[in-house]
DNA sequence: CGTCTATGTTGACAGATGTCGATATCGAGT
DNA sequence: ACTCGATATCGACATCTGTCAACATAGACG
């Protein structure tokens, strides 16, 4: 039997891949849901981008201006490159407030992340 | 701006990624662990990899034969070629036994991959 | 030994990706 | 309107990556 998967009102990126993942390790993927996984798991598959994420995600309210969290090492438009890449994968949103834009972890990420991994019973 | 970091209890670090994943929400990750990090994610970020994976991880025992897995749509030599990705960034164990090769998800990973989501009590 | 089957390795190539400098845009103050 | 600071976009470049055909290796079995 197939995935009869109730997909969650998972956040509509421009073009891109967030809604997703089924248990790693219930079955064997369709190609398109793993395109999709493919594809946040290339939004993340970078040393800068995961200090980016993880400094959006650890700030209070999971929300980051840039200025605070650009700061990692590379030029200003390496970090909004790889800002706009997580955005367009679906797992940060940017608002601008006046001067500053502000980033922030899209809402059903963590949870459709921890159902990808929904362990099963053996362990 | 200074950040304190609190180095976790790492798991054992090896010399591939497996051994890994500090909560991404819990802090800012220090450099050697977004490459890490990124170097799993780098390993499932690709359709094809992610494809092989849920079907060694959905096997019984969570281990397969090459010849049960190999069919995803790409040659022979691609297949193998990514099986060798996934071995080193430490998701999949091989062993020969006779004839056929067997893969076998790294057993540390599914722990490291929870660990490394660890929900917030936010939500 | 020889041959068959299963899997890994090599070499080559097009396309994707990370990075930067230069430049553009967008608001806020002056 | 002008200037300034914060981000985004553009263009160019070197490197990395996925793919295949051809070849190599390793057991099994005669």
């Amino acid at each position: 039997m197939s995935k009869k998967r109730v997909e969650l009102p998972v956040l509509a990126a421009e073009n891109a891949a967030a809604p997703c993942c089924p248990p790693l390790t219930a079955g064997e993927l369709s190609v398109p849901d793993s395109e999709r996984m493919a594809a946040m798991f290339k939004a993340l598959a970078d040393p800068v981008r995961l200090r980016l994420f993880s400094r959006v995600a650890s700030h209070p309210g999971r929300e980051a201006c840039v200025c605070d969290i650009a700061d990692v090492g590379v030029s200003q438009p390496t970090v909004s490159h790889h800002l706009k890449k997580l955005r367009e994968a679906g797992l940060l949103t940017s608002e601008r407030r006046g001067t500053w834009v502000y980033y922030a972890v899209a809402p059903s990420v963590l949870a459709a992340m921890s159902a990808m991994l929904d362990l099963p019973a053996d362990r």
